[in-house]
DNA sequence: TTGAAAGCGCTAACAT
DNA sequence: ATGTTAGCGCTTTCAA
């Protein structure tokens, strides 16, 4: 049984420089690593600290320091998007890489709430931000950051002043329908949903492209049925009642969509993929592992954004202004494949 | 156009006295409400520090009063699982109404990350801590949090020395079997998984208390097969194989489970609800809302819990020994009903 | 009702 | 390589 410390008495810095025998400098910088300090007298403070169970204040530290070593996430809607986990985690992970605390702030994308929770943010005295939407779309960064450096995810700033992060849409699009035409398949069509903006818009574009380059003709394919899956359902029966002849292979804009597709496919006696192949975005794992069969998917670097955003706006902060960042990153989305695409039979 | 202040230039509370003037000890006083100002000089000090853009250093603040206002989160997991962004968001909401700040540590269930990052928490000196699980489960708290009021969610502590706050898996079980037999059906199957722990047991035992007091037998199957609908897949094949006579209702673990039995029974061309009803646990919505016809399920309260968690964490805080909370705290789950339960017509 | 003064625990100049 | 000293911006006695 050792005698844990008692948390009721704070051990504090001028502690530690007592029972060492040096002086609270000499603490500070054995713990900082800035100034010298033998290795030797390094260690035996160490030794003493550990002893004594103490740890720097970072409270203390950060007043002095004007450093608070805090991150702040401003976030649009962490609970409903399945993808916010996967942003926070990469956040979180480099927040802690580089020693320092995330601060998770909500809006619900209620202006007035967000600036509140902004100035809470600017109060605590949050080194940096990370500000982040859940879909990737167009935003204005609030003025209340205005100080604060900042970077983007999932969005892009039409001023240019912020650093951002998004998927490549247009390349992801690009994958997918690369993947259907090395499968074999010549009649591709897009399942899109009925919205503007960036993510949309992207993977249209990035689809005509390719198909253009394969000599392809393109189609496009609209849902406009509430909720995801019935978007899917809907474009595929609308695909159905159109032409006679159904293309051979389907590229949705998201998984979801594409589990709609395999309701409709199958309500009408269709398997995946012997008589038609399906491509979504997303590895959304919860349906692109779990439907039958599994779907062939590109997954978007919703981790890799988080932990790129807070290297970024942390690199924003430091003397070398080598390091800075700006402008627009796009980072690729990642074939997974599974088992949703065969070689037509037609 | 109005002048924005100078953002590089902080202003104090000694700024502000200046301008007002007034002591710093009456700024303080009209800005925490603490002691007695006069409501004329409250409402002075308050536009004063509006026009220079005053706001307190809460780092300041905290430096000096010995409390931070942030909350720690510690998560084992709050990327891969559906309903952490539910917990999170219930706990950001409750600490801003608190004006606490939520600091997010994850830990991945590695347990050297996890008291690192305590340890990092205790060092920003946070008031208190969350302490979430992502599945319902027993844990042991870490020592590190010894000296931090902490409250405990989704999982519960042996030792009884910390509140905790989880679903009442009994009474979510009951209500499943409850609307499959009310909508008449007799013949009432449990799917679950071949694991331990107070979900998997509580809904079982829950399962079969409600199955005995309708004076119903009570039959548990479980699938093993690694996926989670995959295991609903394989529970619902063996319950083929097994009996010539099928049940008419099917009670599933969770709604990824059901989307299993889903797949399964479409396999064997039984339709649902016309041939087999289905209830699932959860109302994780990219399934249970997606799912064609629409899951009926039990909603587990996520959003309750972590609301409920930094108010008990908070109310630990109190001097008032009357608002401070212990014990098990267990939440009732909700009825979602959509289209997957009709009467049986065996 | 208001103000003066003494720190909270640390870091950063500036000695030595 | 180590130590002395003066704050960081607030809150909190305590006094007026």
């Amino acid at each position: 049984m050792s005698a844990r410390p008692d948390p009721r008495v704070r051990i504090g810095i001028a502690d530690v420089a007592r029972e060492a025998g040096v002086s609270i400098t000499t603490v500070s910088h054995a713990f900082s690593g800035r100034g010298h300090v033998s290795e030797r007298t390094r260690a035996h403070v160490h030794d003493v600290a550990a002893r004594l169970g103490y740890s720097p204040n970072r409270i203390a530290s950060a007043l002095r320091s004007r450093r608070s070593n805090i991150v702040g996430f401003v976030s649009d809607d962490i609970a409903t998007t399945p993808y916010a986990g996967r942003v926070v985690l990469g956040a979180q992970d480099a927040a802690a890489a580089h020693d320092q605390l995330l601060v998770l702030v909500n809006s619900n994308n209620d202006v007035t709430v967000e600036s509140k929770q902004i100035a809470a943010l600017v109060a605590q005295q949050v080194d940096a931000v990370v500000y982040a939407r859940m879909f990737h779309r167009e935003t204005t960064v609030p003025p209340a950051l205005d100080g604060v450096p900042t970077v983007l995810v999932d969005t892009v700033d039409p001023t240019g002043m912020h650093a951002s992060v998004v998927p490549d849409e247009q390349q992801i699009a690009r994958l997918a329908t690369e993947v259907l035409y090395e499968a074999g398949h010549r009649s591709i069509v897009h399942v899109t949903v009925d919205a503007q903006g960036p993510a949309v818009n992207g993977r249209i574009e990035g689809y005509r492209s390719a198909m253009a380059k394969y000599g392809l003709q393109p189609v496009v394919v609209e849902g406009g049925d509430p909720g995801i899956a019935a978007t899917g359902r809907t474009a595929f029966q609308r695909l159905c009642s159109v032409s006679a002849e159904l293309p051979t292979a389907i590229f949705c804009f998201n998984d979801q969509m594409a589990m709609g597709v395999y309701q409709a496919a199958q309500a009408v006696g269709l398997r995946i993929p012997a008589d038609i192949s399906v491509v979504g975005v997303d590895d959304f794992e919860p349906v692109s592992a779990e439907l039958l069969p599994g779907l062939t998917t590109v997954g978007l670097p919703h981790y890799e954004m988080g932990r790129w955003a807070v290297e970024a706006t942390l690199a924003n902060l430091s003397e070398d202004s080598a390091a800075h960042v700006s402008g627009i990153t796009r980072m690729p989305g990642v074939l997974v494949t599974r088992e949703s695409v065969a070689p037509p039979r037609r």
